[in-house]
DNA sequence: AGGGGCTACGAAGCACGATCGTAGCCAAGG
DNA sequence: CCTTGGCTACGATCGTGCTTCGTAGCCCCT
């Protein structure tokens, strides 16, 4: 399923369908109610244009697995203990790039959320 | 489901049953199966008891909830770029205590990664 | 006015988890 | 020795959610 945000221009079902290669085409409703159920869910917005609709990523992927992981801990009781336990299994890298962004954050306290991503 | 590992000791299936509240309690079987699914799942540990089995969690729902976050970002292209995201939407407390962790790991290489637990 | 493309709605199929019943096993007690 | 009670193994049923798709209806363009 969502896997065709890679683009990051919005797109119709035609477009998406146009784009998917699978052995059985899918069928053009197919596409459409997978896209209705993602803006149903809050994950897609969508504009009319003429007769059809635009559909656009209402994040970008990283903010949606953020979101996702946001989303494992909320009711956790003891959450330093599940951050602990969360950067113990990251890898040295991710460590690194993470150390970096807990510095940043707070130094000011509110800089361009989106920058014009250039 | 698997909300009743707050009390940190082992448990039979009967332990569990008769924990449970429940307008129409539940029958014998179902929690029997449920924590075989958790077992195969491999959440659960089991080790005989005479004739009945003796469960106890893999890991804390610390871990559990931290390999779930883990998880979420697996497959992830910018992994740096999901991170950012991840602590923008941090409250305050669990930024610092994410400092204070990301600081101390890296230090001691590898310290007892479960002390006595005293 | 007609046709092509698009949407809305709903049905069928599939996977997964929860709930439970029945059958079988094994140990303890009469 | 045989019966009874508790436990496990296996499978049936049900509900939910996602996927796939077809039909019906609408609207713009020619």
């Amino acid at each position: 399923m969502e896997r065709l945000w890679s683009w990051d221009r919005p797109a119709t079902v035609r477009d998406v369908l146009e784009d998917m290669t699978r052995r059985p085409p899918l069928a053009y409703t197919t596409v459409m109610t997978v896209m209705d159920n993602l803006h149903r869910k809050g994950l897609l917005l969508r504009e009319k244009q003429g007769r059809a609709y635009l559909y656009r990523p209402t994040g970008s992927r990283e903010s949606h697995t953020a979101e996702l992981m946001g989303q494992a801990m909320v009711g956790a009781s003891d959450r330093s203990g599940v951050l602990l336990r969360f950067v113990e299994q990251l890898s040295p890298e991710d460590l690194v790039a993470l150390r970096e962004l807990v510095a940043d954050a707070g130094e000011r306290p509110e800089a361009d959320p989106q920058p014009p991503l250039a």
